[in-house]
DNA sequence: ATTATTTTTTAGTATAACCTAAATCTCTAT
DNA sequence: ATAGAGATTTAGGTTATACTAAAAAATAAT
């Protein structure tokens, strides 16, 4: 198993996470979006993750993960979403300042270092935007959930993702009260633009457009 | 204030390390023994670290270190300890194996980051070897010591750092029984190597030679 | 002081990761 | 079925970091 360069290894996340959902193959121009790097760039790393047999790069036609690169991306997402957790509980960061950081902290490579964190910190399941952190062979425990603008009236929930984890977004989310582990009940649906109340711990009431809430995934 | 590379920053570091003690120049030789790094790549580095005014560099008279200089070297330094001090007081690392992890953990670029890691470790002055850790400033407390052959007979102390922090020799004092801020008192002197024998926190005697007792630094 | 040795630098090469511009392929619309 | 649009790849160039081999400078030895 050949390792791969800190360009190769957040190549092959995006990847990853592009390919998740869909069974088509991934494109040159949605990768080169991804990584903000020119197409001809993504086309030269293309070529080279074929090589180390993380994809199957059919020239023209995208790019499928391969079942050692899927190992190898859901280690470094691992990564990525432990030291997220360590951050926002342990060094006090919000959720929206972590993102960055846990990019450069991914790539530090030592088996020992993640294994201790882990443990240090609990064996956490979720990352402080709710997604699932796989453990240490890449298997991932999702909880079913479903866009908050797809609850029915007064139906409840508890909020454990977000679609969106801009920094923009997550600073709102934040400004209104709604948070990960949040309770929350549906209180009112204006029918015209789809736009909705809930009722967060049974305390504080948010309004939001369809547009917020079809990027709050909640769990019934 | 130009900002550093990886590399820059590790050779920088060398840099600063060698140039310790000693008022002369550093020579290419010495930054490629320290750097594992052929002298011609060095060569190289050294005109790239000239044009951004972080050392003096004279060809073939070797380099000076600038203030400018000084102060990036410690805040990498800083960085490296304060990691130090995080693997062995929270991720129970043992002290012989920090050093390849905070290498590359010393890269990552986030000011806020430091700080709150600083913070969350209580704003140690020492790492875990007893080297002391610059702030934010690149001031440094030292404390003063001196090596352990220097003392007298029947003098005591208390062990403040290591000279040597290779893996090997830290191992070996775990398993005598010597660690940092371990109290001593010489027992006994061999005249003829140098060699001596010390009593550990009262408890525990260990001989030693005067190799191993050079390498160990006591403050009185 | 002149040669020999050691140190250091230069010249030229390689790889990784990016770029721009040009060429080529695929796909869609007529 | 084919032209044109759009996507993708190739060709060639750049920067950072390393290398080897050869040249040049400094130092040591006679």
């Amino acid at each position: 198993m050949s390792t791969l360069t800190y360009a190769e290894e957040n190549y092959l996340k995006a990847i990853y996470h592009l390919s998740e959902g869909g069974k088509k193959g991934v494109s040159t121009n949605d990768i080169s979006g991804e990584m903000k790097t020119k197409p001809a760039s993504v086309s030269d790393m293309l070529r080279k993750l074929g090589d180390k047999a993380v994809i199957e790069y059919r020239k023209y036609y995208g790019v499928h993960i391969t079942e050692e690169g899927k190992k190898l991306a859901l280690q470094t997402i691992r990564k990525h979403r432990l030291w997220e957790v360590f951050l926002v509980e342990k060094l006090k960061f919000s959720w929206d300042e972590v993102h960055e950081v846990a990019d450069e902290l991914e790539h530090i490579k030592s088996r020992i270092l993640i294994q201790r964190l882990d443990e240090y910190l609990g064996f956490p399941k979720f990352d402080p935007h709710g997604d699932p952190i796989p453990d240490e062979y890449g298997d991932v425990r999702s909880r079913p959930r479903l866009p908050l603008n797809e609850l029915d009236l007064h139906s409840t929930g508890q909020i454990v993702a977000v679609k969106d984890s801009s920094a923009a977004f997550l600073r709102y989310l934040d400004k209104v009260g709604a948070y990960i582990g949040a309770r929350i009940k549906i209180t009112d649906m204006v029918e015209f633009d789809g736009s909705i109340e809930i009722l967060v711990d049974n305390k504080k009431s948010i309004f939001m457009s369809k547009d917020v809430a079809g990027n709050i995934l909640v769990m019934q």
